[in-house]
DNA sequence: ACTCAATTATAAATATCACTCATTATAATT
DNA sequence: AATTATAATGAGTGATATTTATAATTGAGT
């Protein structure tokens, strides 16, 4: 019923993989320009000819290592956020999830740059990227449903916060031959606590202003916003005291 | 005087800088690779040998080209930044311009990332970018001294955000078509100014540990958790106060 | 003004790959 | 086993970056 149909499928995408495998590490390791195809068909097990069987041509399959390379960590990053935890935390999951993902294989974040040649297709060979975006994107919505994000935020402005952010910071830990963290995921997350983070939501706090999105934040969880709220405490205490 | 020796020179960079031209405007208009020597070396008006006379390869050409566009970048931003004012107003404008910039050549933006092979040599020729960065490092710095910016921040970490946040940003509104701004400086600004912004100097809020730089954001993290505390004993009191 | 050496420019020759295609090997079907 | 269909191969082919042998230009010293 399976027989050879499913067979020749199989076998085709096993080859298919084994190609991706060889070009990635090549590739990688380099460069695009530096690697040969023979190379990477040798590296597969194959002569130069088969991989234009499976690949059009250098840059298809430069597109396909990446998307690979996405696709692959869009599955790591769902395994790595937490569905029950708070917006926060999830996005915090994201942040060190991805920068670890970076910081691991900085090169093949550099491929991505060669396979979008131009600006131009916005078809199939971004799509991986896409879908490894979405992730951020649904946790942060998520967020604002659930009243812990403040609903007024631009979605994308937020995303190229967070990913530029760590793709810049994963540059320079890189160059500096460091490979943990210091600190990156803390103080980013630390700066958009202080943006993103809805008190409309858990507080009746009637400071009808902070909607609006341009000065809001100067109120966020600064020193200044804290004693603030200590202030007001204390007046109300003052005047409970006072009533007794 | 200054006649032969001066003379060369003058007839050698000359030269030199037709080339960077005329490198410039085919390696944005048809990419690197689209880009032919002969291309190049007949707008240039010269043989294609003779390119080779001034720079070793393609690769050093684009260097080349890319450290001469981050020059030029350098020398505009030292005009867009009032020098009388302050830190905040200084990273407005420097973020404005470096917006402004990446989204009027982002082709050119593009090829940095072509002549930065690998993690190799950061000898001469990341120089001009390291130059270019030096200019947020000193506005900084400068604000950290006057006052107006903590002074336990992470300037590599606030560098990153800053031209991360930016990069990603012209990349998001070039794929968009946009050509302004929408918004984007303001977001990042007011997001600074909520995490940057100094109010250990203007009040007196005495906590002395934050002076090792890693912890410090731990610090930022747990304002957060310090806010929820808050909170919490407010409704509390709340609810006191309406009992009565 | 005229050499001569050094420098600078040139285009033809070479080397390197990405990519094609005629041929061969393998598998499927009868 | 014979026949057809499919997949794999590697010796070409062409485009182009780089080299190099040759030519032109320059300028100092006479």
């Amino acid at each position: 019923m399976k027989n050879t149909r499913d067979t020749q499928r199989e076998k085709f995408e096993a080859r298919e993989a084994s190609i991706i495998a060889a070009a990635s590490t090549v590739f990688a390791s380099r460069g695009v320009d530096g690697a040969k195809m023979v190379d990477i068909a040798r590296q597969a097990g194959l002569a130069e000819g088969t991989l234009y069987l499976y690949y059009r041509n250098k840059h298809d399959l430069l597109t396909a290592v990446v998307g690979n390379f996405w696709a692959t960590l869009t599955a790591g990053a769902h395994d790595a956020v937490d569905p029950d935890a708070n917006a926060f935390k999830q996005l915090e999951q994201l942040a060190r999830y991805h920068l670890d993902a970076l910081l691991a294989q900085f090169e093949l974040v550099q491929l991505t740059y060669r396979a979008r040649g131009k600006e131009n297709e916005p078809t199939q060979d971004l799509e991986p990227i896409r879908g490894y975006v979405r992730i951020f994107d649904r946790v942060v919505e998520r967020g604002i449903d659930r009243g812990e994000l403040r609903d007024d935020m631009t979605l994308w402005q937020a995303r190229d916060v967070f990913y530029g952010t760590l793709e810049f910071s994963a540059r320079t830990l890189t160059l500096r031959g460091k490979s943990s963290d210091e600190g990156v995921v803390d103080h980013l997350m630390a700066l958009l606590a202080g943006h993103l983070g809805c008190q409309i939501h858990s507080t009746q706090n009637g400071s009808a202003k902070n909607s609006s999105a341009q000065n809001s934040n100067q109120t966020a969880t600064s020193n200044r916003a804290l004693m603030n709220k200590l202030l007001a405490i204390e007046a109300q205490l003052k005047k409970l005291t006072s009533e007794n």
